[in-house]
DNA sequence: TACTGAAATGTAACCGGTTACACAAACAAA
DNA sequence: TTTGTTTGTGTAACCGGTTACATTTCAGTA
């Protein structure tokens, strides 16, 4: 393949164009930076002189001076899950817009890789860091206190944190949807959510939930893989029990898919048999049949709340604020008034 | 929020390490890169006294002078397509790995961004590249060529194209899952597939598919947008049609997912009355009710292989290859023979 | 003891931009 | 004409690491 790698000329760098025209490098750095201290005439010459040369500026001398690298890092779980991802989009779409660049770190949601990751970011030159949850080693706190490090939480929000979180209530939202759910007359209703271990969101929601549930509620708690087949495998035994719920609560979409697909496949009919609510609002939530009521997360609002955040502190240092979004609860067609039989 | 910079006393360089252990730069310097040229005693008493100091290296200056970043950038359409997604996790997995860190840029399918956003990440100091598709604007292979560098097209095989492709036939496939519907004896077959505006990969499925067809079948063809909405609206009009397919071809299981709903929504039964077919293999079509028949595209080997031929090419400076990986057709139960009534 | 080569350390010149400060030219005001 | 101001350009010292090459240290050997 065409290695193209001139190993005898080395690359034009500001001296060099300084040279052909006879002028300084300040003002070819001038020009570089979009200077007024330049005549029109020298920026034409100098531009037409770097062109003639290929000559590209080099990032790291010019971070180097400036103490700018306008980089910022996200180290977050993965992105194969499609709630990150779109989180992340967003993120990269408002960064670019601001001339930022996004480098992106993942860590399978072990703090140990966390803390490590971080660590080769910094390295990096990331001016910026976004994190997931708020629940980090106090080595990783340690050191973003310690070098200064403009950092912010996200998919959370907790004032007393103390880094700054942009996200929303996850405990306020579990507590509503199953609030909801009981106002429709539910009185048994199966939870079924992704790993609790080391995933703070999940944790909150659940917590709502159990508060939500008071007395006027029986909960059946599952727990399983974060995906469709963990949906889909929690089902089956809940629904082969003895005690079935009338609801099933999934903290996640990706769980409600499969929810619901394993709930045909056993031939109940949803929502008459079985009601089933999801949390996050993916794309095909509106589409899928029945239509699920879900939470709608703002995920990418608050991609470009956070990078707006971060942005705004390195450019015109504001501070960093700590952010509520606001979720919206989605009546959709998977979720029906309780039949009661046995009330 | 404890804005922590102390304007006073500057950061620690590696001046001050060797002024604080009355060592020299260099030996400090070597301690940093765990050259073998110090004694044991030496290298610990420097790294003490980084340590005293809250020494961090400064990732600018050291690419300055290594002209190394060990930076690659993904220049890609989107994030918010899981397929896109599972690849960049996969990427960053293996260059983490190898030492690299990566970069992301969204073009939203454009190639004008495309081209913006090359420029940014390259000024950004990005060794390597990664490009979604082999169609790309010339101006793009100038600059590409010109700085000789390392770029890797993905998500298509394609020996003759300019720069190396690491991916699979699209062509091929499509035509193969054309194929296997023909041979369950279907004769109208509805392809859905997203916009083919700056998408080679689905004008080249598509192309496959209908070369699949000969004189076999009768193609449907629907261009809609790349969601489970997409495939949701096709689906409608085409079950309302007066010539129904028995088959629908969905060039992404994106849109096999609405396909599936609404064909349950209209109240067919698949397979029964109509088979449905992805591409793709996303993690819920296994789990999905039917199984959803599909071909399953290796993304995350994908995403290795892309991670581990630009390191190799940088590190170790071996050619970067063409690379055709290998998809499998999956068969499953949403699709079945066809029930001839009008043969 | 003197000699030799390997191991450990030091000196200083890079890398390629930015920018404070100095300086010259042009022009206005006095 | 002199002085002051504005505008455009140049000089050279940074930024904070790396590394070629020089130098010292020290063990091993003749």
């Amino acid at each position: 393949m065409t290695k193209q790698r001139r190993t005898t000329e080395k690359k034009p760098g500001v001296r060099t164009v300084a040279a052909a025209t006879g002028l300084s490098v300040a003002t070819v750095s001038r020009v570089l930076n979009g200077s007024t201290l330049v005549r029109e005439e020298t920026r034409a010459q100098v531009i037409a002189s770097m062109r003639e040369l290929d000559y590209a500026p080099n990032a790291a001398a010019r971070a180097l001076a400036t103490r700018r690298t306008r980089t910022i890092a996200a180290v977050i779980p993965t992105l194969s899950h499609s709630i990150f991802a779109r989180f992340l989009n967003a993120v990269e779409l408002a960064l670019a817009e601001r001339g930022y660049a996004l480098v992106i770190a993942t860590t399978d949601g072990d703090p140990q890789q966390e803390m490590v990751r971080v660590g080769e970011v910094l390295n990096m030159g990331a001016e910026g860091l976004i994190l997931s949850g708020a629940t980090h080693p106090p080595e990783l706190l340690r050191l973003i206190e310690q070098r200064g490090l403009p950092t912010v939480c996200t998919s959370i929000h907790d004032p007393r944190y103390v880094l700054p979180t942009i996200g929303y209530d996850n405990a306020a939202l579990g507590r509503e949807a199953l609030r909801y759910l009981i106002g429709l007359g539910h009185r048994r209703v199966a939870v079924v959510h992704g790993p609790l271990e080391n995933n703070d969101r999940t944790v909150l929601r659940l917590k709502g939930v159990k508060r939500g549930a008071g007395k006027d509620c029986v909960l059946d708690l599952v727990e399983t893989s974060l995906d469709s087949e963990g949906g889909a495998l929690s089902t089956r035994r809940l629904l082969e029990g003895p005690e079935r719920p009338t609801a099933i609560l999934c903290l996640s979409d990706v769980l409600a898919l499969g929810v619901l697909f394993e709930a045909r496949r056993s031939g109940f009919s949803v929502p008459a048999d079985l009601s089933i609510m999801g949390f996050d609002d993916l794309d095909w939530a509106a589409v899928c049949e029945p239509p699920l009521t879900t939470l709608r997360l703002p995920t990418a609002r608050m991609g470009r709340c956070t990078a707006d955040a971060l942005v705004d502190y390195l450019d015109n240092d504001s501070e960093l604020p700590h952010v509520k979004l606001k979720a919206a609860l989605v009546e959709r067609a998977s979720t029906a008034k309780a039949n009661g039989p046995r009330q």
